[in-house]
DNA sequence: GTGAAAGCGCTAACAA
DNA sequence: TTGTTAGCGCTTTCAC
């Protein structure tokens, strides 16, 4: 069933029948109503694949990102869905799983298919694999990177006024030993936050102390080894941000599994603000990643690059704020062995 | 870039080039090292729409899931998506988030986009708005609906057995007064489950006592309205199965703000283990749904109805296990009032 | 306001 | 063993 065949049923030809599906004002009413009540009789669907092959663009983009089980990436998709299929386009989803040689498969699955361009939150090693994509004018846009350039924009998460507001609220409390446990390293989002981390140290008056600085994976694993050496040395922090909200519920377990109570022993701030941060005991302090702008942020940067064409991509910005809950609390004036 | 102009860098012509590519014997050595070497020097790489006009068929399976923010999901999509790429297909995702609306929705994204066949995780109420894809030929594997057709397979959770684990191993722990919480009413699988709770409770030998039933939606809320209910009464059950896990945590969540202890005053049990299950604290005895074999079967559903069309799908199934933690513990002789 | 026709890139039947 | 060619379904320019 094809759109000669709806033209036959309704007396007219395949352009009318296209014209009328396209929403074309060259089509007179009546004909209009015509083609209309034969495509809903038989109840036809234009064929995608046809216009993909005419035009190259396939009313797709492509969305890559390192772990689906880390709930924020859910979250952030169904938002990213939402946006997608309101406007008529689809999503084609690529999962890393931190393995870099993925992302070059990834990559040629977006080209294979056509995509019209990548939304890339998956940041994988120093290497750049995504050449590709640029030399094939394929539109992309990155996170948190801070570059752009032809076809490339990205998406940076300011965190700026978030690490402040984190930083001060431990202050507050009379925290001065603060550690920081950040996500894998080599990524440049990784050091990024690990920069703004000290920077904010020191806008609010704190001092940067490096044995308190250590590495996690982004996942609950590393997040309970690194706690479990930060808690283990005779001289240790009060309390902890992390780079994501699955490395400070890591920390939590470890802490508690070493006999500390939280928030009495150790504090900890977590980062994005997941749904599971709510409902975990205690409920996790966090810096809260907005899903919904983040994605409004990458369409939006999408769609303008896919309308203009070689043109230089554009700076976004998402801003974090802070959810004080209950993981963080008043310092000990000594830390305390349990 | 298309295979002509790959067929005059190599003085071939294009139908060389495609048997190139698509791995025909009929041509010569030689001719497809020369070939090869063009292929790699330029880049190139083929037009699936080109393919997917020609044909029909997009290798692209469609995926339709309730609701990506419940972890168990992530974890199948994972697994099914590991397969499917590792078959040169694609995934095209879709969520209904239980609104019945958005089946038809994304039914009709994937009618669009020719979909070779569609993995519904999804059933919503009672209606049954997938005739059109059947309508269309487009093969359909279904989750515990236990019906199959022409080009309609099934995937049954057998959790008979698991059941009968489960009700056996509080029985064991001394129970009698056993609830359960459902999933959302009116869905056909969430009465499967009810069913299969009440003849597993024969099976073992406990009596079934209709005012422990209740229903939730399968999301924490749900489980937490249940549990609130089922514990308020001054004839409470002692332990509780659940429709998943994100229920079982709601359950848990709620008993614990009333002031009950788990598993000494009420034992719970979940179903799916998703990973949070072995984080929370105390960390969840529940009913394991395995998400590889899981995802293998529908794959292989799937599969075989798209190279075997017109013939009668089949029913597959995947068994559930029961995995004991700490949620579950000895009934106390009476109920207490905390 | 509507129709005829070319062409997007690939594949397979057929020809050589 | 390799080449020629038609055609998958849609859109859009050009004619009328």
């Amino acid at each position: 069933m094809d759109m000669r065949d709806i033209a036959k049923l309704a007396g007219v030809s395949s352009a009318t029948v296209s014209r009328v599906i396209n929403g074309s004002k060259l089509v007179r009413p009546q004909t209009v109503d015509r083609v209309r009540k034969v495509i809903d009789e038989v109840k036809f669907f234009p064929n995608t694949s046809a216009t993909t092959l005419k035009y190259g663009r396939s009313g797709t983009y492509g969305l890559i990102i390192p772990d689906i089980t880390n709930p924020f990436f859910p979250e952030f998709i169904k938002c990213f869905e939402a946006i997608v299929v309101d406007n008529d386009q689809e999503i084609l989803m690529a999962t890393t799983d931190l393995q870099s040689g993925r992302m070059q498969q990834s990559i040629r699955r977006m080209l294979i298919r056509k995509v019209d361009g990548v939304a890339l939150l998956a940041s994988e090693m120093e290497t750049e694999p995504f050449e590709d994509l640029i030399h094939n004018r394929v539109p992309l846009v990155t996170m948190d990177r801070g570059k752009t350039a032809d076809g490339l924009s990205d998406v940076a998460i300011n965190n700026k006024s978030g690490m402040d507001q984190a930083l001060q609220h431990l202050k507050d409390l009379g925290h001065t030993k603060i550690g920081y446990i950040g996500g894998f390293p080599g990524l440049t989002i990784s050091s990024h936050r690990v920069d703004a981390f000290v920077r904010a140290l020191k806008r609010v008056g704190l001092v940067h102390q490096p044995q308190f600085i250590k590495e996690g994976n982004y996942r609950i694993t590393g997040g309970m080894a690194a706690m479990t050496e930060l808690l283990s040395s005779p001289d240790r922090p009060t309390a902890a941000l992390t780079a994501n909200d699955l490395t400070a519920i890591g920390g939590m377990r470890a802490a508690l599994q070493m006999g500390f109570e939280i928030p009495r022993d150790i504090s900890i701030i977590g980062f994005d603000d997941i749904d599971m941060s709510d409902i975990i005991h205690p409920p996790l302090t966090t810096l809260r990643l907005p899903r919904h702008e983040l994605a409004r942020a990458f369409f939006d940067a999408l769609e303008h690059l896919k309308s203009h064409p070689n043109t230089l991509g554009q700076q976004y910005s998402v801003k974090t704020t802070l959810v004080v809950r209950q993981s963080t609390g008043p310092a000990r004036q000594r830390a305390r062995k349990p």
